[in-house]
DNA sequence: GACACGACATACCGATCGGTATGTAATGAC
DNA sequence: GTCATTACATACCGATCGGTATGTCGTGTC
């Protein structure tokens, strides 16, 4: 224990807890298993989160929330043509979703499916992502529309909706299946319909 | 316990495993829990159920398996106009969905997203009924194909899977957000989206 | 160097878990 | 009525759980 760095020893801990989570859920996630992985006690951990419902939503924020932002909200944010950005975010999900991805399913959905009905904190928290999700690309749908490219007559809000509903619909079968090939047939589907809300060229 | 009826006691514990399991899932769902709701004690449970795996399976093929087969699966096979019938379901969901189902879910979606990666059997028997929901599904365009009604350049294997996903991803996003104007908003897109498989009339 | 605090490690705690072993009684066949 | 089997009820088991209490030592300030 030389050299002490708190900062490591927590993101070491988060991220422990992330993986320890995303293969059997928050419930089912012991804290022994989640420090298994990192040579740590339990000392160490609940000096950084005062509990287990703690660390879960420290995961929320800090470790989905964060990837999802890098991978999907934040490139729709910054993208001058967004409704291109986002298809060719679908179009090309098989070059950058994770590897566990058909295995483990959506880290973000799994925590909904399970956690939602069960705990108003983590509700909140969940909450907080999934409508930055859908408030991202109905922004997009909506810029979309002024510059042209989404036909005037779309419900943003309810196209944004449905999308990323069908998109972790998408995730959630494929896992179940087991299946990449159903996994990138859905995809395919859902990059049709988005594609079938632009002014055809 | 005068009176004994093993048919009776089977399914008093099959059904309050059914509501546990939904509640909080299979790995929190907990024997006691379960049998708090029967009367009835573990002697009786283990005599009709070898382990808590077992139980969790029958719920899968008695319970969650044969509701959807009444509500979806069976309509659809035998209506004569099969992408009607679906339209049909669709669109009236919210009148014969159970009423905790923005609430807690859809139980064969949770199941899959809980338990899939955990267990071999349960992830063989979800497969079964999600499959028999797939097909029935793409059964029913192939006949609407045949009948005239769905456009004959439609992808039947590629929109059936499509259409569950993204089902079941309506239930799960409306879940978390606790919201059944979202739940309805959701299938309405979804709706649309089967009609814009049909050839307009 | 002394001291306080922070960052951990370790041993322990009571509660809960799925399942087992044993007991009791109902039921049906003879 | 006797017996074997079925259908339960109850007490008990070892394992695991999240969390607590205590100890040790590293670090920074004076």
């Amino acid at each position: 224990m030389d050299n002490r760095k708190p900062d490591l020893t927590r993101r070491q801990i988060l991220d422990a807890a992330f993986c320890e989570i995303h293969r059997c859920g928050f419930q089912a996630a012991s804290i022994a298993n989640i420090l298994a992985d990192t040579k740590l006690t339990k000392g160490a951990l609940y000096h950084h989160f005062p509990t287990k419902q703690a660390l879960g939503l420290a995961v929320i924020d800090e470790v989905i929330g964060e990837r999802l932002d890098g991978l999907i909200f934040k490139p729709l944010r910054e993208s001058e043509r967004p409704v291109e950005t986002l298809l060719e975010i679908i179009a090309t999900i098989d070059d950058w979703r994770p590897a566990n991805f058909i295995d483990l399913g959506c880290p973000l959905n799994n925590l909904m499916q399970e956690m939602s009905p069960l705990d108003e904190a983590f509700k909140h928290r969940l909450n907080a992502v999934l409508t930055i999700w859908k408030d991202t690309l109905e922004n997009a749908l909506r810029r979309g529309q002024a510059q042209g490219t989404v036909r005037p007559e779309v419900d943003c809000k309810a196209v944004a909706l449905f999308v990323v509903s069908a998109w972790e619909g998408c995730i959630g079968i494929a896992k179940n299946l087991q299946s990449p090939e159903a996994f990138s047939l859905c995809m395919r589907q859902l990059h049709d319909y988005v594609r079938g809300m632009t002014v055809p060229t």
